[in-house]
DNA sequence: ATGTGACTTGTAGTCCGTA
DNA sequence: ATACGGACTACAAGTCACA
């Protein structure tokens, strides 16, 4: 069994409730971010360890800073 | 001349503040997070894409949430 | 104590599929 | 619309010598 981050998980998570919040699906969010559909996936299912500009550019298409996905990462 | 991206480099003057305000030096700090001083540097400088989990072993080590360090991030 | 360039290795991220 | 895999390519991770 795939042994995920907790900290990846709970930012996975973050990011879609954010996106159903905003009401649009996970490919059209990717298109408008630039990166790739299934990649995506991966991250709100915690099981991708994304870079900053990468966070960054999700964050301009929920249209939030990335403070507000972060509260309590990490989480000890 | 090199551009720096505005994002990294607005992370990494709060990385920078935070860590003055703590009162430590790269050195220490790069050494408790367990990633080279040279590459923390880097970072401070807003030189390097870091990936998520590195910014939580820094956030860590500084003892605040990722989200103290992103208010304003992105900023259009 | 920090900045920087040059480098190798590992993984972020893409692109193609299947279900 | 989403999950997941394989095979790739681009770039972050990590190290070092020297200013």
């Amino acid at each position: 069994m795939n042994t995920k981050n907790h900290n990846l998980v709970q930012l996975g998570e973050q990011l879609r409730r954010k996106r159903i919040q905003v009401g649009i699906s996970q490919e059209q969010l990717a298109l408008k971010a630039e990166i790739d559909r299934s990649y995506y996936g991966g991250i709100e299912r915690g099981e991708r360890n994304l870079t900053f500009l990468t966070l960054v550019k999700i964050a301009s298409v929920l249209n939030c800073d990335i403070s507000s996905l972060t509260k309590n990462i990490p989480h000890e």
